[in-house]
DNA sequence: TAAAGTTATTGAACGGTGTTCAATTGTTTG
DNA sequence: CAAACAATTGAACACCGTTCAATAACTTTA
């Protein structure tokens, strides 16, 4: 054998990382390989480690990848009203996380060993923060950025947790549209009660709206 | 070889299990092996399936002593107060899955291959979300069951994203009581909330408490 | 006590995994 | 055409979970 050029380094990555993401998809994360993706795409075992410095690089490589879709269906959510925007975010984030459940799952418990996320990956998840930080600073804007970024980072979490428990169906008795209005009672309840937080300190006794 | 009542199936099930937390706490999930965890209590690999179905058998197993470990430390908590009560058992709740980091992972990410987890252990889960819900009823009394049952999973799941974050260590920027200051936040802002939704939905502008 | 029976325990064996690297092969150059 | 080069292989190594015939140790029987 030893073809050669048949295919770039780039094809051959393009092609590993599909066919992973493929397995991925169809038999969890536990099923992933580096001998079930080579014979996927045509190569041998050897030809991976040219392309990835080890399976748990590709599996960075895969949630680089899944991270990037997941930006992108938050990126659709445009609403001028911020208590609309941060729920169609957290819609958005639990549709993903059902609809692509081992990915996700992937992006969020993958923990090579001890070591810790690559920096370019971090940085992504930084950036969803910050779209969250920028609807709830148009709500709160009196608000110091420490406090801000204490809320994104409670709601954030919030939402995940409600994912996780989905995920896991660790929920009981669910009927469909549990996890949603979970969400939804959440965030409003979340930011009503910030606002009375703010208002009692301001002024006694103004009605809060919504 | 092969001692005779050295042990008993129960003193074996007992070894065998000491030994792998002390594995699971030392050196991760990932380093969890049936050949290590002989080796450490003297026996042969073979002897941990007279006592085990197999290794998932004996993750359930860790599982098991873990919730119940988790749940002594929350029933720590007495409070008069119901949203103090609920306070304390979040901030357990945090304090746990940050003093066995490892344990608490397992217990809720060790997914075998696609089975659930065994019904005896949803059970003990159901317990936990009990306790919660009888909190909660007391606060908000005049609620329906199935909204009780749904804010306090709503709340659990926000608590439990935020353990989730931290052990995962991204919280990013985080100091030292990021993680207590969101989930102070996270609870009474949503008890706030419900408040006020209560509030609105009677008479009008009523100071709402604490 | 000696032999037979019983049971607890072993550890080699099987098929799987990630990872490495000498060997091989196809292509290009002199 | 031969020599140099680079792409690719796949056998080898050290692990893994799991099984089960063989064996060692204890108990009962004669």
């Amino acid at each position: 054998m030893a073809r050669r050029n048949d295919h770039s380094r780039d094809e051959l990555r393009e092609m590993a990382l599909s066919a992973a993401e493929q397995l991925l998809d169809q038999e969890g994360a536990n099923a992933l390989s580096t001998r079930k993706v080579a014979t996927a795409i045509g190569y041998s075992v050897g030809a991976l480690y040219l392309v990835f410095k080890n399976l748990d690089d590709l599996c960075w490589q895969i949630n680089a990848r899944t991270l990037d879709r997941l930006l992108a269906q938050l990126n659709q959510v445009t609403d001028s009203n911020a208590h609309n925007e941060i729920s169609g975010y957290a819609h958005r984030y639990l549709d993903f996380s059902q609809q692509w459940p081992h990915r996700w799952t992937l992006l969020f418990e993958h923990s090579s060993g001890d070591k810790q996320a690559p920096p370019w990956l971090l940085a992504k998840i930084e950036q969803l923060f910050e779209q969250l930080e920028n609807a709830l600073q148009r709500i709160f804007s009196t608000s110091s950025q420490e406090q801000i970024q204490l809320a994104a980072r409670t709601l954030w979490s919030g939402v995940h947790g409600v994912a996780v428990l989905v995920a896991r169906d660790k929920l009981f008795s669910s009927a469909e549209g549990t996890a949603a209005a979970m969400v939804d009672g959440l965030i409003s309840r979340y930011v009503a009660g910030w606002q009375l937080e703010l208002d009692s300190k301001g002024l006694n006794c103004e009605g809060a709206e919504q």
